[in-house]
RNA sequence: CGGGGCGUAGCGCAGUCUGGCUAGCGCACCUGCCUUGGGAGCAGGGGGUCGGAGGUUCGAAUCCUCUCGCCCCGACCA
């Protein structure tokens, strides 16, 4: 490749302005050093656009979208649509530098789709119309239907269909960074949930299984180390498809509160899983045997009503909850203290809702609070294997009565499946170890599509003996601002930010405390150029400021590391390194500065 | 989509219940002085018509109706 200096330099002289707006402007990816040519203005503080904020819009509660918005990383336009201001964009480019790098590590290779798809490729796959509201539809001038790409399994495979003939094209595996729409039903928490965002989104073409599961494991080792060169804590997790079909998939977790999914981890044998499919078993309770009886509980309709009733904790209860699926009522049963996983259920039965008051009283024949899993028939009943085990309580199907001494097999029998929701302190499903419950932020995915999108959209290849066989297909994603986002939330502290190295805005602070001080501002400028020459970036604060405003903005703002130009510690030829994070200072030589800023950012 | 909350200056808020002076405060912003190691101080100044529309009234930020937007909880979620 070109050094970016002379290609820069060649640029300027043809087009006369500044190279890195002519980059920027064509809306692709390059690493910081490729876009960036180091004229000083776009590093000086009083001329870059960065506004920060003493108090947060009231709208932001997570930390990291209140530090986003304070420090000026990112302005909101309008319900799950953010503006990123300078200071934001440069983190995101360099968290897409690291995955195009990594990406490009593993053989993948970036192209740039567009946003903007005919509905019919959506048709053929069925997604046009399984897909509800969170597609973005529109129509143009004649009337044709489109819809804003959420994802672009559609239009890699119809590329793909054109494109690839023989086994000997494959595998390949294409990329790109762009954007995505989504009608969230509820943005939310910043820059984690939006209804447009960049996704780093990658598809592999394979001829068999086995090209499948390399690629597969390809992209798992790479994101792995996307993610670490990005600085974040994060875990891999089995997941449910969803709807992108397919049988295998897993999800990469940054662990955070500001998360919305929950994963269940084995601390003993490693087992991990999204809550949303973990398999898990409740503490086992003691038996108590007793003999089978009805008990008069006169308006006493929910667990905890009865159970205080009757003076037994809610373990010995089984719940009893009617819904109805496609293919009509279900009754599906969990212990007192457990909670029915809807899409664990789903997987079972399929779609389905909960039965309305009135609705349970026909199917069933008696008021919901009352119903027990005995003595119904031609309704399907699912129940949780935990309620093998022991004796329990639950209603008599008759108005005012529960039933004490009911045991599985004996007084009903189900389709056993693991339908409660996995919670702390469950044992492992896979070792009996004792189970953590974590909340996370969904920072990537990966998923092996089989031959869903190929079959649908006639991806085919002819192998070796010439027979029509369809792709098999994975796909990859990494929402870059969700990177960003999960590392805040995990790197702040009461001042600011504390970025990461690798995908800080800039890798030194430059603080010149008092711009009215001749040697200060001298040295400031001289470090500020020989920094830049030796390509690292730096963010001079050259405002006309008191120290105590600049110390502020530079913690908010959260550059790892600070230099700190003091009048007093000039006249000793000293100048203080400040980590943000510790906040250890040493004082070090005119001298040293750059070697000892080049050894903390060459690491 | 269900539940809750909120829209008054760039940001944070008071005023609304109980209608009535020129709509107010802090921060931010501008000018000058001063200050320069943790968002300093003094003086002066600019900026809002109260989310929007309609209505009630002598008079509406305030009451009524409709509407738009934003946030939170839930549902939903490639």
């Amino acid at each position: 490749m070109m050094p970016s200096f002379f290609k820069a330099h060649a640029m300027r002289s043809r087009f006369g302005c500044r190279p890195a707006r002519i980059l920027t402007l064509r809306r692709q990816y390059f690493s910081l050093s490729d876009i960036f040519f180091p004229r000083e203005e776009n590093m000086r503080f009083s001329r870059m656009f960065i506004r920060t904020l003493r108090e947060a819009p009231s709208d932001a509660e997570a930390i990291s979208h209140v530090l986003m918005l304070r420090a000026g990383y990112v302005r909101q336009l309008a319900s799950g649509l953010y503006i990123y201001l300078p200071l934001g964009w440069r983190v995101l480019g360099k968290i897409n530098a690291i995955m195009k790098e990594e990406m490009d590590a593993i053989g993948a290779q970036e192209i740039s789709m567009p946003i903007l798809h005919p509905a019919e490729i959506w048709q053929q796959t069925g997604r046009w119309d399984v897909i509800g509201g969170e597609m973005f539809r529109l129509k143009d001038r004649n009337d044709r239907d489109f819809c804003l790409g959420m994802t672009h399994e559609e239009i890699m495979t119809w590329l793909a269909a054109r494109e690839i003939r023989s086994y000997r094209d494959l595998p390949q595996v294409w990329y790109q960074i762009q954007t995505k729409l989504r009608d969230e039903a509820r943005p939310k928490s910043g820059v984690l949930r939006t209804r447009e965002f960049i996704m780093k989104d990658s598809y592999s073409f394979d001829a068999d299984e086995q090209g499948l599961d390399k690629n597969y494991q390809l992209h798992a080792e790479a994101y792995h180390r996307i993610y670490s060169r990005c600085g974040l804590k994060f875990m891999q997790v089995e997941s449910d498809p969803g709807m992108m079909g397919g049988g295998y998939s897993h999800e990469f977790m940054a662990p955070s509160p500001a998360g919305e999914d929950q994963v269940a981890l084995c601390p003993k044998c490693g087992y991990s899983a999204n809550v949303e499919l973990a398999l898990s078993f409740s503490p086992v309770i003691e038996d108590r045997e007793w003999q089978h009886e009805e008990v008069h509980t006169p308006e006493k309709r929910t667990v905890q009503e009865v159970s205080r009733f009757l003076k037994l904790t809610s373990e010995y209860f089984i719940k009893s909850i009617l819904v109805i699926s496609d293919n009509g009522p279900v009754l599906a049963l969990v212990r007192g203290d457990q909670e029915v996983h809807d899409k664990k259920l789903a997987k079972i039965i399929g779609n389905h809702r909960p039965a309305q008051k009135t609705e349970v009283k026909d199917i069933l024949g008696v008021e919901a609070g009352f119903i027990g899993p005995m003595g119904h028939t031609g309704i399907r009943v699912i129940a949780d294997p935990c309620l093998k085990h022991a004796t329990y309580v639950s209603g008599a199907n008759k108005q005012h009565y529960h039933v004490k001494g009911i045991k599985a097999e004996r007084d009903f029998t189900a389709e056993w499946h693991d339908i409660h929701i996995a919670r702390q302190g469950d044992s492992c499903a896979a070792c009996g170890g004792v189970l953590v419950v974590e909340r996370v932020i969904e920072i990537g995915n990966i998923f092996k599509l089989g031959t869903k999108y190929s079959a649908a959209l006639k991806a085919v290849y002819l192998d070796e003996n010439g027979a029509e066989t369809p792709i098999i297909m994975g796909s990859y994603g990494i929402g870059p601002a969700r990177i960003a986002a999960a590392a805040i939330e995990q790197n702040n502290d009461k001042d600011g930010m504390i970025w990461p190295r690798s995908i800080a805005p800039f890798d030194v602070e430059l603080l010149p405390l008092n711009m009215n001080d001749e040697l200060t501002v001298k040295t400031a400028e001289n470090l500020y150029r020989e920094l830049s020459l030796s390509h690292v970036d730096v963010l001079l604060d050259d405002r006309e400021e008191r120290a105590g405003v600049k110390f502020k903005d530079a913690d908010l703002i959260g550059i790892p590391t600070q230099i700190i130009i003091g009048e007093k510690t000039l006249k000793e030829g000293l100048v203080e390194i400040k980590d943000r994070k510790t906040r250890e200072t040493v004082k070090i030589g005119l001298g040293d500065v750059i070697s000892t800023v080049k050894a903390l950012t060459d690491n």
